[in-house]
DNA sequence: TACCAGGTAAAAA
DNA sequence: TTTTTACATGGT
């Protein structure tokens, strides 16, 4: 018999639910996907799974979303908060994005986009490992090929829960991934020198070596570039991509990732193809939230979505 | 079919 | 020290 709970949660406005859902709905029904307004997927909160079934109940500028979470297990009132808590973390609700319209102004592209994706905000993952371990699958391989890959592995080794007929799945603890054998991760499709890095890393975390969670604390992006450096199989794109996903420090600016450079090459060069440095140099005027203003133009990108702006000469 | 796709570490030079 | 190579799956 399965526990029932609903909660309404209010993200700071501007704040457009769907649009920051539609990025899952291509994803796996039994992980995460968002269809008919419903987003869900499960989450672990003192080492419960709950599923969390999100909606909007509001408007982009006074947003609300009510949840529904479901558990075989009891839940506590304290669960009920580190929940919340996940959720606001997750979606990122307590941001604010009027500061960072307010610092891209200046730039006459970005001033356009913000405008079209209008609430649009950056998701994380639940937990620090679960970005850098979805990172290290994504090394070198197409997107698609990378999350076909991860569906095999959370399918495999995320734990299961069974709520109302139906399976989901969680992504796996570093406990269960310390556990297995690169063998075992490569049946997933994983390469073996990918699947050591991943029980490496699983090993270290839960050995109580690395403490990736106390990484969030730190105040210099580039001091966590440098201290996750040092895991084997993480290199400073790596870095980068788990501290955007899942430490939602949006200043940090992958220059080196192809499929950011080639956005911004859509929207600032007419698809012309840019060097690193170039991407650096264009980024320079997105100030603080060079991130954000990317993952903007990765999801405009995705969506089909033109400015009829006069594009920038060098 | 071959080649590229949101890299990295290890081997070879 | 610097350069080259191996590696996984999916799409074209």
């Amino acid at each position: 018999m399965a526990h029932s709970f609903y909660i309404k949660l209010n993200p700071v406005a501007p704040y457009d639910f769907g649009l920051i859902a539609k990025i899952f709905t291509d994803s796996d029904p039994q992980i995460s996907r968002f269809e008919n307004g419903r987003f869900w997927q499960v989450i672990r909160v003192n080492n419960k799974l709950i599923l969390i079934v999100v909606e909007s109940t509001g408007t982009t500028d006074k947003p609300e979303l009510s949840v529904q979470l479901k558990s075989n297990e009891k839940v506590s009132d304290d669960d009920l908060e580190l929940t919340k808590k996940a959720i606001t973390s997750i979606f990122n609700l307590d941001f604010g994005l009027s500061k960072f319209y307010e610092e891209v102004k200046s730039d006459p592209i970005m001033a356009k986009l913000v405008k079209k994706l209008k609430g649009l905000n950056s998701p994380s993952t639940p937990t620090v490992f679960e970005a850098l371990v979805s990172s290290i699958i994504e090394q070198q391989i197409s997107l698609k090929a990378a999350h076909s890959i991860e569906r095999r592995m959370v399918k495999t080794f995320g734990d299961k829960l069974e709520i109302e007929y139906k399976t989901h799945y969680a992504f796996p603890t570093p406990q269960k991934l310390a556990s297995v054998t690169k063998e075992e991760l490569r049946e997933c499709g994983l390469s073996f020198r990918k699947s050591e890095y991943i029980i490496d890393l699983s090993k270290q975390v839960v050995g109580e070596t690395l403490d990736l969670e106390k990484l969030k604390e730190y105040e210099d992006v580039n001091e966590i570039i440098n201290e996750l450096s040092k895991i084997r199989g993480v290199g400073v794109w790596t870095a980068e991509l788990a501290i955007l996903r899942g430490m939602h420090k949006l200043e940090a600016f992958p220059a080196d990732d192809i499929g950011l450079r080639r956005a911004i090459s859509h929207f600032y060069r007419d698809d012309q193809k840019i060097s690193a440095d170039e991407a650096r140099e264009i980024a320079s005027k997105w100030g603080k939230w060079k991130g954000l203003a990317g993952f903007y133009l990765i999801v405009a990108e995705i969506m089909s979505i033109e400015l009829n702006v006069n594009k920038v000469k060098t």
